[in-house]
DNA sequence: ACACAAACTGCAACCGATTGCAGACTCATG
DNA sequence: CATGAGTCTGCAATCGGTTGCAGTTTGTGT
């Protein structure tokens, strides 16, 4: 069907070996040559079939992308990075998304790692051993985590939380609730960490609820303990959260920002449409994802260059109308 | 590094062939040998390169899928629909989005089309000749759109509209807006064409509002020219549409449900959190993925399979509270 | 014990590319 | 005109599998 290298050779009437240089050596063949080639080439509209290249050189031209699921607005952000920056790269992308199940994540990697030269594994649930051994089997870099000598990308939330908190101090909030995300996630971890942090500094006291799922559900299943704390500001693990606490807080005549600011994290295309919409902070997702290909990419020319083996990405503080000035006593 | 069938081979102490028979045609080798076998391939952890297989079969065991916008939440559950399905046939999914660039999608499959056996190709804003010409190069599965032969999966949109129209119908509206997506898109064609039968048939007044972008944006450009039309309620080109409007009527201070009830399409997770929640025309997004990943693998297996080229879906009209009786003159 | 068919297994060619090596050609120089 | 250096180009091996064909083993009937 498709145009074989033969067939170029042979409308050419020069050997196969000949088109494989003339087309990834052009140096090496004579400029007569090369131009009968690409002739050749544009009038059969020939492609090269990269997974037989992939069996010679070892490198497919495509790697792999987990996510734990496509459908939240975080990851399709994250895959659209990855995705565009991926195609500069003349790679093709293999998305596989666990459906939040921590026991796919290795078995997906091993299945896909005969087929890609290299996996992105987004905010994986698995422990830090089961990354070591899928880190045996193919390359790795994690977005979203950072395992134990592991190359990967991820957010500075201890940061992302300061700005937050400084914020909510500014206007005066002096007691912040936290509701958290899942407790054996990473992110909800370190943001947690950034938020003791950030309170001490700033001598401000810190209400955490407790952990909740980084969904809609989770978010109207804090808003009552957030609204007991007594707090006249809430942080949210993600805008996922935070909008689920808005739900909740209307339907009990909790008034945002008048009764209660509050703040979000990840600036998802529904935050801005919040009603009142959702200061939060950003994180750029699609650099993330950006990030990571050009990690694993230049991990998979020089898989020693430990230079660039981790990527540190910064949170920016959105402010919109969930915020606002904490209410007087 | 990885295991290769030779290995597998050697450890087992059979030659390369009964492997690659041991593994694909089982009822052909000696059932002690399959157990040898059996066990050398667990102990090495050998996987088959599909690759390989490509190369002499002829089918890689891989789809291609290509979406305009992978951050469009639509998108996105459709994309994770194929992604389940194709899993369960152990198909591996390449993802490619052309970012709503319509002068992509032709080259994209074109790349796409040597690494695959067929593409999934969603809401294509190219033209038929486009279309035909794209599906000489490899098979193809249309969704969301019908065009000239090709298979594909669509929805009912007539059907849906229906089903909206006799909703406000029932609940007394009399006159009803329009607020469109792109002229060129197929399912605003159809949608309006469902539109302009439903009104007919139930006898009451239809107020097209013109063309929009099928965004949130989109839906806030349109708000001040429907309110204009003196309508009692809107029937908008999707979610996102029906959100943005939701935004600038609150805005100018009309009512929803009170003043003028809003009825969208999709039923994009967005739509049951926004305030208020939106009534709209549930599109089963993941389910048109699923068939569509059937309908291709089908035909990968019997080209001329005519009787199954193309699925139908139907929407379901999901009431939330957007919509109310229509407001005493 | 012998012939014959059935059931397995291995050899070798092949898929579409890449690449080391060596042969062929060009051209300038002695 | 022979020689040598440089350029190009083709041959053939290779990657990891699959498969037609032929050879070997096994089992059965007599």
């Amino acid at each position: 069907m498709a145009a074989t290298i033969r067939d170029v050779a042979r409308l050419a009437g020069v050997s196969a070996s000949t088109v494989s240089r003339a087309l990834s050596l052009p140096g090496m063949v004579n400029a007569a040559t090369r131009a009968r080639v690409a002739a050749a080439v544009e009038q059969l509209g020939y492609e090269p079939n990269r997974a037989a290249r992939g069996l010679i050189t070892g490198r497919t031209g495509t790697i792999g992308l987990v996510v734990p699921d496509l459908a939240n607005p975080f990851f399709a952000s994250l895959t659209k990075g990855v995705q565009a920056r991926a195609r500069r790269h003349d790679v093709a992308v293999f998305v596989a998304d666990t459906d939040e199940d921590p026991t796919a994540e290795s078995g997906l990697v091993r299945a896909l790692s005969k087929q890609v030269d290299g996996v992105v594994l987004c905010s994986p649930r698995g422990s830090d051993e089961e990354l070591a051994a899928i880190a045996q089997e193919t390359t790795v870099v994690l977005v979203n985590r950072a395992a134990a000598g592991l190359p990967g990308v991820s957010y500075d939330n201890e940061d992302g939380m300061r700005q937050a908190v400084a914020h909510l101090v500014a206007l005066g909030h002096r007691r912040i609730a936290w509701v958290g995300g899942p407790a054996s996630s990473w992110s909800t971890q370190h943001r947690a960490v950034g938020l003791r942090n950030a309170v001490e500094a700033l001598q401000v006291e810190l209400a955490p609820v407790g952990n909740f799922a980084p969904t809609y559900e989770g978010g109207m299943a804090a808003a009552d303990q957030v609204a007991a704390t007594g707090a006249t500001a809430v942080i949210a693990y993600n805008d996922l959260v935070a909008i689920g606490l808005l739900a909740r807080l209307h339907s009990r005549g909790i008034s945002v920002p008048g009764d209660l600011s509050v703040v979000g994290v990840d600036d998802i295309a529904m935050s801005r449409m919040a009603r009142p919409a959702l200061t939060t902070v950003r994180l750029p997702k699609q650099e993330a994802g950006r990030v990571a290909v050009e990690l694993l990419l230049a991990l998979l020319d020089d898989p020693d260059a430990a230079s660039t083996t981790h990527g540190d990405l910064h949170g920016e503080l959105i402010v919109r109308d969930s915020t606002g000035p904490a209410p007087l006593k």
